[in-house]
DNA sequence: AATGACGCCAACCGCCCTCAA
DNA sequence: CTTGAGGGCGGTTGGCGTCAT
């Protein structure tokens, strides 16, 4: 089926952002919410994409960002979830309040790969680099145990939307990692998180 | 001081998925 | 059941800042 363009790209903009844009954008959705993507640029009097409103906000503008500097304990939690729930950076965004999947997607490029290389781990599975000393499984690694994550089970149904990744399939499971699928609102403690989203994804939706 | 190389990150692109008509 | 719209995701790119020479 042919797909239709997400906007007419003729008459929008594209590239960094300026001040009034976001200006506009924020003021946007304070007064409306974020409703319809696709509709929100010609109501907030913006030439972009309804797409680009969307990234813009939710990687940048929204009030609960936290910004700055990963934390030490952040690096660590993002190197377990990541070799539990592989490149799903939303995934792995919803357990990090105030971090978007884009930025940790791009920490994840450029500081954590490193620091696992640097470690003698490979960044994809999450095992000893062949030729870089002993056999043992890196330090997150545990010995599988029958455990699960709550009464739920939620990571199991990530786990089985993601059957056909092989990468799933030799995966330990954490004992020492709560990965109950929350979320948590800036001002709020963890709430329960849709563990799956219009597009068949999980998501952590922004509270304003 | 100039400039080339490198790294970071905001933003874009194309695809996937769900849902309503 | 089929189709198209819409939202969302992961991968990639390009611009800019910093570092090294």
């Amino acid at each position: 089926m042919g797909r239709s363009p997400c906007c007419e790209k003729a008459h929008t903009n594209k590239g960094a952002w300026t001040k009034e844009e976001d200006d506009r954008l924020i003021a946007h959705i304070r007064a409306h919410g974020e409703g319809c993507w696709r509709s929100l640029p010609k109501a907030a009097g913006l030439l972009r994409c309804g797409k680009s409103c969307r990234l813009r906000w939710i990687n940048y503008l929204r009030p609960d960002l936290k910004r700055g500097n990963f934390t030490e304990e952040e690096d660590e939690l993002i190197i377990k979830l990541h070799s539990l729930l592989g490149n799903k950076w939303s995934l792995i965004a919803a357990r990090l309040p105030g971090r978007t999947d884009n930025e940790i997607k791009n920490y994840w490029n450029t500081h954590i790969r490193r620091k696992l290389l640097s470690r003698g781990v490979d960044p994809v599975t999450h095992r000893p680099i062949s030729g870089h000393g002993s056999d043992t499984v890196t330090h997150f690694e545990r010995k599988p145990a029958a455990i699960g994550f709550g009464p739920d089970q939620e990571l199991d149904k990530i786990s089985s939307s993601e059957e056909s990744s092989a990468w799933q399939q030799r995966q330990p499971k954490w004992p020492d990692l709560n990965l109950e699928l929350c979320i948590s609102p800036p001002s709020q403690q963890q709430q329960p998180l849709e563990p799956v989203d219009g597009g068949g994804r999980a998501t952590a939706k922004p509270v304003l």
